[in-house]
DNA sequence: GCTAGCACTCTCAACGCAAGAGTGCTAAAA
DNA sequence: TTTTAGCACTCTTGCGTTGAGAGTGCTAGC
């Protein structure tokens, strides 16, 4: 626990640093940020702060780099959280109700924002249940013997698979079979269509495999990912070291290795910041996210978040991800009820 | 036009140049090519291969790399074009028989071998057609006003979009529309259902309106790009400058531009090549691109193709490209007849 | 407890220098 | 006429030196 002074000089670095992006010496705060004290007393706190290890010096004659410990005391107890100005708030709110109805359209603004205000990646996924239900099923006859299964989940999430039957079919025997199929699924999970104990035709049986293998993969993992803004990550200065932004872009690639790291990061209602080393993929290290949840909890939420170098304008991020958390809540609840 | 002498020393370069990206010296190139003369005969041919604009010299005391004219001219006329080895045909037909019958995994398996063969980044488009020509349409209700309209076309491509109406329908209103306008518009294209003059119901109406704009949107431009790799891409080392490596990332990111990028390059049967500068895209000039097409021609045809430094392995980027663009063409042709 | 002053340390950019690589040219050989 | 051996020349690269500048830690006095 720090002192409120020693509290006071490590805000000011960390905001100093934030904006500069280089080591702060004990001089500038003194005339930035008025302290009330002199460059030296400063000194004395500083090289307090760093035997607590909150801030580092990366050689004698620099200034000081807030640590991981340091950003982390900040973002627990030193941050002003503050709503984003009332115009940005309208201006971002009028945005979404501009653009179409769908998903995937709130995905690309929510990113679109967030990325490009705080200079750093911005990513969402689907809501997710943690039960998927069967809501509807649609088989098409394509030719032949193939088939499209189009299944659609309670969740509005909407999954398709094309079958190889042994038979051809007309489209009025496959619509006679969806009818059946779907007055007897209709509303249950992927267990309890398994459990059902009813005279299925062959087809009828193959049907109703693929559908519960869809379904169970719905459950077993985060939906697809949404990410954009890479690229403003990836210009801030701490990632000029190549290697660095190679781990990465590699990571943030293979999207399945991204989203089991969320999936092992519980929600909670408030977003919460994973900063460093903290994070159990090594390859973001070097990097802070901040993450939130969106959507009705229980139901279908999602993840939503941010990620960026460790010097992450804090602040700003939070409200941002809160800000647009609660949108896309509003418009999941009015969406599906 | 070059000596064959000429030729072989370009040949050669370019070679080795691809092999070690280090700039050329005659000394290697009479040591490990056999070209039967002394390095200073090379060296008098790479003075006069410079003249000529094939290659380029980084400094005085360096030796040579080739330049985009010296590329262009290998693939034109040096290239030793041949097919992939026997035992890898057979590796990569396995995997693609291995995987789910759908368009989106073969997508996933085709990037990922391109770009792991050529150390590049491998893309592809979804098989477009000049006319989307309408199949199914389903209409289900999720809650209210909300309905969910699903668009098969007849190249197996699946559109959604909810709709907001003005009264509520139950589902089985829905599916006499549905039945309705499947048998009126089966099979024609945006054009032809906008002409058709019947009697619609206003809800009616409103679907047919939601149907001919998604269609038109289909017909205008590429559908979602595939793109893997990039990674590959960006550890080569001509992308250490981070300046480059950020405006490929930008580029990739914008996926319009890309798109639009591709739909300016005619497609033809073979794979071509687009060299540097010979790229509308300024961010590209340090880049060259393997672009073929795969598909039914003037039925359903995709665009597929890899993206690497200019120092690409020319050879093994055509015929790989070549064999890919094939086997998905089989695919293709298979699944939609 | 705070601060002015000073010596100390470390980085960074500039400079010079020597080694090495590879060429172009010339004169002799084929 | 073409090829090649030999050599001088040029340019890069790495390394060590040096001086300026930045920022600190410490100490003594307020």
């Amino acid at each position: 626990m720090l002192t409120e002074r020693e509290g006071r000089i490590l805000r000011s670095l960390i905001q100093e640093y934030v904006a500069t992006v280089m080591p702060v010496a004990s001089k500038v705060l003194a005339e930035k940020y008025n302290l009330g004290v002199s460059p030296a007393t400063i000194r004395q706190e500083m090289a307090r702060l760093e035997e607590g290890g909150y801030v580092i010096q990366p050689h004698t004659s620099a200034g000081r780099i807030p640590s991981e410990k340091g950003y982390r005391y900040y973002v627990e107890l030193l941050m002003e959280e503050e709503e984003l100005p009332e115009e940005v708030q309208t201006l971002i709110r009028h945005q979404f109700y501009q653009v179409a109805r769908e998903i995937e359209e709130w995905f690309q603004l929510a990113t679109a924002v967030l990325s490009r205000m705080l200079h750093a990646a911005a990513f969402i996924t689907y809501p997710r249940l943690s039960q998927p239900k069967f809501k509807h099923l649609e088989l098409i006859s394509i030719r032949d013997f193939l088939v499209l299964l189009i299944l659609l989940l309670r969740e509005a999430k909407l999954k398709e698979q094309t079958l190889v039957l042994e038979q051809t079919l007309s489209q009025e025997e496959l619509s006679r079979i969806s009818r059946r199929l779907n007055d007897l699924f209709a509303g249950l999970t992927a267990w309890e269509i398994r459990g059902r104990k009813v005279e299925f035709s062959p087809v009828e049986e193959k049907v109703k495999e693929v559908v519960v293998e869809l379904m169970e993969a719905e459950e077993r993992e985060y939906e697809e990912l949404y990410l954009e803004g890479l690229r403003h990550m990836l210009q801030q200065p701490e990632f000029s070291r190549k290697e660095l932004a190679l781990q990465i872009a590699e990571l943030l690639e293979e999207r399945h290795r991204f989203k089991s790291l969320l999936s092992q990061i519980p929600l909670s209602d408030k977003p919460r910041a994973v900063i460093g080393s903290e994070n159990p993929e090594e390859a973001m290290h070097n990097c802070a996210l901040i993450l939130g949840s969106y959507g009705l909890p229980h139901r279908a939420s999602g993840a939503i978040g941010v990620m960026g170098p460790l010097r992450l304008p804090y602040e700003q991020a939070f409200s941002a991800v809160r800000f647009i958390s609660g949108i896309m809540s509003e418009l999941v609840a009015e969406l599906y009820g």
